[in-house]
RNA sequence: GCGGGGGUCGCCCAGCCUGGUCAACGGCGCGAGGCUUAGGACCUCGUCCCUUAGGGGUUCGUGGGUUCAAAUCCCACCCCCCGCACCA
């Protein structure tokens, strides 16, 4: 870090300059981004998003908005209290992570085994390191969302959507981690991405007086079946469940109980117990062995499945171990083995009359144990669902495609009463805790509603007033409106705030976080204790965000001042609604359409959110950053190496619009080397400047800033900050090349002002080299309160700036020439069409006269007009609308000026002439308007 | 699979909506020269191929089409990224 970035952020700090307060009739702007969430240390991405909003917040700012830039901290959930809980249980990886990629000191990781340390200390970092980047925050109103006071608020929001019908109780399967006791989302577990509960058929069947009940995915098969397979070394139960008897393993009553059956335990035994008796069949009424196979997962669904050899691999295998010895049965067992034939109830396309045969032949398997079972059986399962179609010894399923089939075989067992069904996972699951994971049904659970109508639809109308950042993105939040249903806004577990009404639940993340920027407008004065957070009762608030109710009376009630209660309704009418809201895209489809939704459900239109603004993700080094994999980089070690100015520069210069940025360290080295080249280049700049009259390369300078200037504006009013950040750093840095270049000596008042323009452009981007330099050049105060550059200050020459674009078309005519013709030149003779010509060229540009009229004038001048229609195309639409509206340009006394600067760039003398017919000089005669002829000797 | 965004001259990227200024902006890298005791920094020029006069050829994921004219418009295809919910 730079010493002067220090010493400005000391001077920010003790003038208080970013701490925003409501002043009367001045306009404001209220700009946010989404708290960043505390289980680690604020990264590389969250600084690529957050400094578009610093930028913007700077740049209002300068054009004399009263800004408003908030901060805080998200503690809500299960992520912090999960990441504790494996440090404490002793997890290498984490601890690892937590020193290595986190940067977290050895002696503070010990502490981590305390979830609010854990949070508080990398929100200590964190604050750190957004303040040294020079963030314009307002720090007063920083809060945490376990904050008492933020928990009233959250409260209140909940009372007062659940009164407004938006928070709806239901039921529903989750997939249930029973040691963390909570539902284990796709990103918390170690195994089983993407696995969702399925609906398994469970078929009972008669042994004895219990049911042994079977699960499967197939029930069309149930007239293929030949035996059914129980696991030899399982613990099974007899049990009752719903009042009658069932016979599962031990495993799966206890998710039987969890997916809301009365259950009990009767015995339990082993497996093999089960091997050899007859169970019998509903449908078919056929009388089934039970055999022992190893496959038989005692934790996936009823821990029984019944045998379909012609069609389930495994199945086929399974007999097939038994036949060959591969597993152990008495004499009898094996006898009824021996009469087993596979019952083919399916034909496939392709396939011969046992596709399971055939299949495991083709693989070529040859025991249960085989790997490759499991992608046989998918190939077959999934060929046989599409293109099979039922055979004639399946009864009333006779001839129906399988898809149909399923379910007519469904409604027929649900009819004999020998059916049931159960929710099960498909594949296993494993919690990052290491527990198995299986199907558990979560009763009265709160949901948001967003899958109501007319919310949806004033939701959309939101979106429609909104200014929607970079607009390719809007059809993005449209599409996540019509597709979001109910959502539980709730869970057991984490840090948070318990529902009001029902305690035993905790408002979780994604819920808690969507209209809090309503909160920055008053938590000052709790932050200020100018109000205790058991004061931020519902009424309270509902007169402060929504003016219900009388403050008098409020204000007595309560026990507080009136003239508090009135100042903080009027510091939230003042600020309010939020003005910018900028995230990373992937937000969309949750954050901030939710952000939509309360916003709709909650507020008037008046107070609806004014711009939601996204940007791509970050990549590292052309890497998805993961922790995991080690592609991660902390803000903290960017910025200690690279500097504050350094890294909001290249950040700055990393993408545009929704496209993903690639941070690499070349990029950050290249930012530094020019935020380091600024303060020298600038030096160099005032050293050479001297007094001298005004030119018109002067004022093709002050004309070209005054464009930059518009276009910056106008970018920065978009968040099209890379655009903006390349105006400034590239294009005017190479404009004032030119320029040096192009006078030979300077204008000191010229390169003054635009000096000043310049550096005040780049004080959003680097504000810390822009005081700097603003000291340099004499300013005083902070360029980061002065006014931004108004474009009408630095005049338009359209004139000088034709003039420079013909010079510099000439001399590039030129150099061309040059590098294809050989010998020593040591003269440049520059023709300028004559005078009729081009005034006829002008004639054509305006669209005066017609085509005809124009050739026959053209040819009378010796002229092919087809060369000056090509011509025309040539020059562009720019440039002849700029010679249209200036009527042309005097082409040879801007050659004349710049003949000895044309000479100089090319190491010869240079005369300018104007060509006149009959004049018998080499070349002349191709002079073209604007394309003057070039000849070299 | 569904929804959203993309694929440009070594790399990063502008242009695409509103077709011709496009061999295509700018930065990086690389090459040459200047400045300097030297290096760095800085400045200038060059950087698809061919060409002894400003010309020609082939390029903007692939293949078609519209047009006098396409990186830009239309169709199809391929590839990459993001999201797809009880997780932030």
């Amino acid at each position: 870090m730079k010493n002067y970035e220090g010493r400005w952020l000391a001077a920010w700090e003790k003038k208080h300059i970013f701490e925003s307060d409501p002043i009367n009739g001045k306009k404001k702007i209220f700009v946010t981004f989404p708290y960043p969430y505390m289980n680690g240390p604020v990264h590389i991405g969250t600084a690529f998003t957050s400094v578009r909003v610093d930028i913007y917040a700077r740049f209002k700012r300068m054009q004399g908005y009263n800004v408003l830039f908030p901060w805080a901290w998200h503690w809500t959930g299960q992520s912090i209290v999960g990441l504790s809980h494996r440090l404490k249980l002793g997890d290498k990886n984490v601890r690892k992570a937590l020193v290595e990629i986190d940067g977290v000191p050895e002696s503070e990781v010990d502490k981590f085994v305390n979830p609010e340390y854990l949070a508080s200390y990398y929100t200590n970092v964190s604050r750190e390191v957004i303040k040294k980047t020079g963030y314009s925050v307002d720090w007063r109103r920083e809060f945490t969302t376990v904050d008492p006071a933020y928990q009233r608020f959250v409260e209140w929001q909940y009372l007062t959507l659940r009164e407004k019908g938006y928070i709806v109780q239901g039921t529903h399967p989750v997939v249930w981690c029973p040691n963390d006791k909570s539902p284990t989302g796709d990103h918390d577990r170690m195994e089983g991405e993407g696995i969702s509960p399925e609906e398994f058929s469970l078929i009972k069947f008669q042994l004895g007086e219990f049911y042994l009940v079977a699960a499967t995915l197939r029930p069309e098969t149930i007239y293929g079946a030949t035996n059914i397979w129980v696991n030899p070394e399982g613990e099974y139960v007899e049990a009752r469940v719903n009042n009658e008897p069932w016979i599962v393993s031990m495993h799966a009553l206890t998710k039987i109980t969890e997916q809301k059956h009365e259950t009990k335990v009767l015995r339990t035994f082993k497996g093999s117990e089960l091997v050899g008796k007859f169970a019998i069949a509903p449908l078919t009424g056929k009388a089934l062995p039970v055999l022992p196979a190893y496959f038989v997962d005692t934790e996936l669904a009823t821990g029984v499945v019944y045998s379909v050899p012609a069609h389930a691999p495994y199945d086929y295998m399974g007999l097939q171990d038994i036949k060959h010895g591969l597993i152990p049965v008495t004499d009898e067992v094996k006898g009824i083995v021996e009469t087993i034939q596979p019952i083919p109830v399916i034909s496939v396309k392709g396939y011969g009359e046992v596709p399971a045969a055939e299949i495991v032949k083709a693989y070529r398997i040859e025991n249960s144990k085989d790997i490759r079972l499991s992608e046989a059986t998918e190939k077959l399962y999934r060929d046989e669902f599409h293109h099979g179609v039922m055979k004639k010894n399946t009864g009333p399923l006779s001839e129906l495609p399988v898809s149909e089939a399923k379910k007519k075989a469904t409604e027929l067992l649900r009819k004999t009463e020998r059916y049931s069904t159960m929710l099960e996972l498909p594949e296993k699951v494993i919690c990052r805790c290491g527990t198995r994971c299986y199907v558990k049904i979560l009763e009265n659970q709160w949901f948001l509603n967003y899958s109501n109508k007319e919310w949806k639809e004033r939701t959309r109308e939101l979106i429609r007033k909104a200014r929607i950042l970079p607009p390719e993105s809007v059809d993005w939040y449209y599409s996540t409106i019509d597709w979001l249903e109910d959502k539980p806004c709730v869970r057991r577990s984490g840090m948070g705030t318990r529902l009001p009404w029902d305690k035993e639940w905790i408002v979780e993340t994604l819920s808690d976080s969507t209209i809090y920027m309503a909160f920055y407008t008053i938590s000052k004065y709790v932050n200020q204790e100018q109000i205790h957070p058991d004061k931020l009762k519902p009424e309270l608030l509902d007169y402060i965000f929504l003016g219900k109710g009388k403050p008098e009376r409020i204000a007595k009630e309560l026990k507080i001042n009136q003239k508090l209660l009135r100042k903080m309704r009027e510091e939230f009418l003042y600020w309010y609604p939020v003005d910018l809201r900028n995230s990373a895209k992937e937000l969309i489809p949750n954050h901030l359409t939710f952000f939509a939704f309360h916003h709709a459900a909650i507020f008037d239109e008046k107070m609806w959110p004014r711009c939601f603004s996204v940007n791509g993700m970050v990549q590292l080094e052309g890497q998805r950053m993961s922790k995991t994999k080690g592609v991660f980089v902390t803000w903290r070690s960017a910025l200690e190496k690279y500097g504050a100015d350094a890294l909001r520069l290249s950040l700055s210069l990393l993408a545009d619009g929704m496209e993903d940025a690639n941070w690499t360290s070349q990029k950050a080295e290249d930012s530094r080397s020019r935020v380091e080249s600024l303060i020298p280049f600038v030096k160099g700049l005032r050293k050479t400047a001297s007094e001298r009259e005004q030119e018109e390369i002067d004022n093709w300078l002050v004309s070209i800033v005054g464009k930059r200037i518009e276009e910056v504006t106008e970018a920065l009013d978009n968040m099209r900050i890379r655009k903006a950040a390349s105006i400034v750093y590239m294009d005017i840095w190479n404009d004032l090349r030119w320029y040096v270049h192009r006078a030979g000596k300077p204008r000191r008042q010229t390169v003054r002002n635009v000096l000043e323009a310049w550096v005040k452009m780049m004080s959003p981007f680097t504000p810390f080299v822009a005081e700097e330099l603003n000291r340099l050049l004499g300013g005083k105060g902070f360029i980061c309160l002065s006014s931004w550059p108004d474009a009408r200050n630095f005049k338009r020459d359209e004139k000088a700036e034709l003039s420079e674009i013909i010079i510099g078309r000439v001399l590039e005519d030129a150099r061309s020439v040059l590098k294809v013709v050989k010998g020593n030149k040591k003269k440049l003779k520059i023709y300028v069409s004559d005078k009729e010509l081009r005034n006829v060229f002008m004639e054509m540009l305006e669209g005066k006269r017609s085509k005809d009229e124009l050739s026959k004038k053209v040819l009378s001048l010796g002229i092919k007009p087809d060369s000056l229609f090509k011509l025309r195309y040539e020059l562009g639409e720019e440039i002849v609308q700029r010679l249209v509206m200036q009527g042309g340009i005097d082409e040879l006394t801007v050659l004349q000026k710049a003949s000895r600067f044309i000479g100089k760039e090319l190491g010869v003398n240079v005369e300018v002439k104007e060509y006149r017919k009959g004049l018998p000089e080499l070349k002349g005669k191709d002079a073209l308007p604007f394309k003057p002829a070039l000849y070299f000797e």
